[in-house]
DNA sequence: ATGAAAGCGCTAACAT
DNA sequence: ATGTTAGCGCTTTCAT
């Protein structure tokens, strides 16, 4: 079994709410007593329950974190940014995949409430804000946004542009734009972005759809040049689908940047080492996860925020996956 | 404020510790007040404080999963098999990043005692014998052992010597194995049994050291070829170095896998995705995370385990990084 | 078959 | 400055 506060309280000789005091610093305590309260936590080696203090005080030290998918390289970045920040102010994560299905992400906000989380953070596309209002827990979002939610996220509307301005600039003409799944607004974003420089540019422009998982990524790669076999740029919704058509574009004889040039989105770690270097969108993807968690600790102390929305900014990362002009 | 029991209680017009009872399954109850209380949760949409639960009776839903790093793409996938596994049987996940660092390994410990976790599956090297008992909760290694614990991890000996075989029958004749950190027992055991059958067989080999993360692996590839510039096979630690590596030959004029071989470890999903398709040796790590989630039911149980260890097999996966022959 | 009451470990009023 | 008491929401004897 382990130490109770009781058993602190005897060793010290004092009441249990003496022990208590000296352990929150509230209220008063002798020096003597603080001494021998806190001389007799170490002998025991005593930790106060947590579950105990969580049910009598309904709020615990605990944040849950919602993901799509650990699996893919992007969430890992932001959730370590997350549980860095919120790690070293005492705070711990419960965490869960969804997989973007609407069903697991109502579970799990359903165990968070019932593991009296303080705060939450996820990426999820339609807070269910009936249930969040019914948490009464303060959330952020994170690469997702919804009007009324403090929210961070990278600036997708720019990345989309700046992907297809340098697409542009490099000289490109015939451009196909992978984009990932409509539901996922990021993702639509940046699509819409992109599609739109290009279009005004008026250079000739093809869409062609993809998942952006790993298995997903590869089976469409294996068609692109079928459908479009002129293609001489590629303007890819997330890193990993552009690391599959880049493989696909070398596996059919193209060279890459010559022939065909590409660019991703994200600048997950992968992309610096596959050959030739992927030219990508930098998000910042762990500052991401520190910010939010920063937010929602502003929150649960009730200060207050100057923005709901923190948009990070997006950075065009150059390496060998495009032409290099002097600029 | 949630409901709690009480409010159940009211409403179906019976005491707390009948409502209790039908949701638990636990004592009896007549049939028509047990539907009179399962209406009444139904209406006020009752959810049981896990945290009340969990202090009564001193233990929780929850189950401690400590990985070295989320961000190296091998552990997600451990991560995800744990998750679902464990999530189908009603249990979630506090999850901790520890960097291989003794003191965050100790401290997540220290957070899941203070949580009520059930139970632990932890990738750490050496299990603080005390503090574990001290915690009386099971616990299961992924990806580590040690004699006297529960362990799930893949046959890294085999898996060494597959790759040096392997890259041996494909005519590599001056073989570098790129050895990770020799304190990460898998990795190192790995790169002994690579080791030998190198040396027996008579040929060539060098020996270089890499870190297994991102920068690292880039880092120590850019002086590979300096160091050995005749190298025309490498066997590496892990895919991401493999991948480094794979980049660094390539960006020195050098044709894979016509003048250097490559052979990974570990299968991550981009493996599949590079140019060209990295051959490896793949770890089932999904699978591992779930058999380590069985496991560590099973003695959550109380059940008896057929074997403390066990070892998952591991596979060589040809793909254009070697020279394919005919077997 | 159901209810009353105690208690899990802790904290916060309230006394002293 | 310190102790006593009640209670957070739940489960479990023990009565009835």
């Amino acid at each position: 079994m382990a130490t109770t506060i009781r058993d602190v309280a005897k060793e010290a000789g004092v009441s249990a709410a003496t022990v208590s005091r000296v352990l929150n610093n509230s209220g008063y305590a002798h020096e003597d007593t603080r001494k021998a309260v806190l001389d007799a936590i170490q002998k025991l080696n005593y930790r106060p329950n947590e579950v105990a203090r969580s049910l009598y005080k309904q709020k615990s030290k605990l944040i849950g974190l919602i993901l799509p998918d650990i699996t893919n390289p992007f969430f890992p970045a932001l959730a370590r940014g997350v549980e860095d920040y919120l790690r070293e102010h005492g705070y711990r994560l419960i965490i869960g995949n969804s997989d973007e299905q609407l069903e697991q992400e109502i579970d799990y906000l359903d165990t968070f409430a019932q593991h009296n989380v303080v705060g939450i953070v996820a990426s999820i596309n339609e807070p269910h804000s009936d249930m969040l209002s019914d948490l009464n827990v303060p959330i952020v979002l994170l690469d997702r946004t919804v009007e009324e939610l403090p929210a961070v996220y990278a600036d997708q509307f720019e990345g989309g542009r700046l992907a297809a301005e340098k697409m542009l600039e490099r000289g490109s003409k015939e451009i196909t734009i992978i984009r990932g799944p409509i539901e996922v607004r990021p993702v639509y974003q940046r699509f819409v972005s992109s599609f739109q420089v290009l279009r005004q540019a008026g250079v000739k422009v093809h869409v062609f759809d993809s998942k952006l998982s790993f298995e997903g990524a590869s089976k469409s790669a294996s068609s692109l040049f079928e459908f479009y076999p002129n293609t001489d740029g590629i303007l890819a919704c997330n890193d990993i689908v552009a690391v599959a058509m880049m493989n696909e574009a070398q596996r059919t004889g193209r060279k890459v940047p010559e022939d065909v040039q590409i660019i991703g989105f994200d600048d997950i770690s992968i992309s610096e080492l596959v050959y030739p270097g992927l030219s990508t969108i930098r998000q910042p993807a762990y500052e991401m996860g520190e910010k939010a968690a920063e937010i929602l600790l502003k929150k649960i102390n009730q200060q207050v925020l100057d923005d709901l929305h923190c948009q990070l900014p997006v950075q065009f990362i150059e390496r060998q996956s495009t032409r290099k002009v002097g600029e």
